[in-house]
DNA sequence: AGAATAGTGTCTCTCAGACATTATTTG
DNA sequence: CAAATAATGTCTGAGAGACACTATTCT
């Protein structure tokens, strides 16, 4: 019942990532064993929520104008130094080709590895992950870990690292394609193999799939 | 810029309820016009978030333990006094049978007279309004808006005013009955036609339904 | 008997999932 | 020509939506 008790409001961004085959997220790693932490920023009052993301972000990698999304308030989460926090979490995507750089304060962790995580780190991450899985079904969100062009295999392979299940070649296409959200540009060739049509996604379904986002 | 704007924390809750055949929400009127409020408290630092809200509702009226719901953190809302809102909303669902009390600070106002709300409260309200119709669907919430026994038609009729449609019966049947959330209890007569067979939610299904929460 | 509401079953069409072969490039 | 990856179409089963009549009670 200590009114005294100061609530300090902070954002946390659970940034996601697609690195060696394999779906990441972002922490600042600890000294000891595995107190690993998300990337944290004070609330300044001067800007929108996502505006202190952003800012948040922007100090840790050089990347700009992420897809974002909110998460959950937490308001009982860590107890520290006798203060309480009340965390705003957002969800982040960040396109694989940018995801190359070093600042020795955050590194990457495979999301699959659990045990890198504390118990409240987890159920965080599992939520975020729960949201990402299932917005990918709705949405379509995965074009956002990807380079502005790509080719079907790449955004299959996507999908199903994220979702960590094997999808049928045909099917998904049909899907994908149905849901006229991309379009095609022109052709690439790797090393290996038969060259893959390279799509981006239209420019107008962007404004469709945010104005398809039931949870903003 | 300045840092030195202080930012309160703060807990909104829409509160909805069905009452004369439309669905309603709590607010505060307001002196003038149309400036209603939804109901508003701070945040203690004694209790999590969910408790901060069902205290704020036990001080307007007298219902305990209210299904509740996180929908959404705005920021960058109301700019009042020179202090900024940090606004953590809730949506809270009433029960009918419960509806029936006197404060003289709120009073319930059906959510399609639209222009009773000034323009922020409207966004929310909206927000509010499209997580409640989609929870309906996949997850059977209306339930939490109906007295503990209710009949098929009750329950289709409180699906029909809050998507604002008509749903075939026999489909609407099939559907609430084949999900398995609910089981029969005994008759009642009401003074017209013949007497409807009155359901409960399955005990378990609560649980269920908890655990099917995407988006707790 | 008439008014009022409860309760019940079928058909059709669309969509999701399973599934194997051909096409194009490189070394 | 062998290896590697891209691209393509059909069938089947399940579920959603449209649809009309019978059953039980009350006055």
């Amino acid at each position: 019942m200590s009114t005294t008790e100061s609530l300090i409001p902070e954002i946390k961004v659970i940034l996601f990532c697609l690195k060696e085959e394999a779906l990441q997220v972002l922490v600042h790693p600890s000294d000891s064993q595995n107190r690993v932490d998300f990337p944290t920023g004070l609330i300044e009052a001067g800007s929108s929520l996502e505006g202190n993301v952003q800012n948040c972000l922007r100090k840790l990698l050089p990347a700009d104008e992420i897809y974002l999304e909110q998460l959950f308030t937490y308001g009982d989460g860590l107890v520290e130094q006798g203060q309480r926090h009340l965390s705003v979490v957002y969800f982040a995507l960040l396109p694989n080709n940018k995801s190359d750089f070093t600042h020795h304060h955050v590194i990457w962790k495979p999301v699959l590895e659990r045990n890198s995580f504390p118990e409240y780190e987890l159920e965080i991450l599992d939520y975020a992950l729960r949201r990402l899985r299932y917005k990918l079904e709705y949405t379509a969100v995965g074009f956002e870990l990807l380079p502005e062009t790509f080719s079907l295999s790449e955004l299959q392979r996507t999908y199903e690292i994220i979702l960590d299940e094997p999808l049928d070649k045909r099917n998904f296409r049909r899907r994908i394609l149905q849901a006229n959200i991309i379009e095609p540009t022109t052709y690439r060739k790797t090393g290996e193999g038969r060259p893959a049509a390279l799509y981006r996604y239209r420019s107008d379904a962007v404004a469709e799939i945010k104005a398809r986002r039931l949870f903003p």
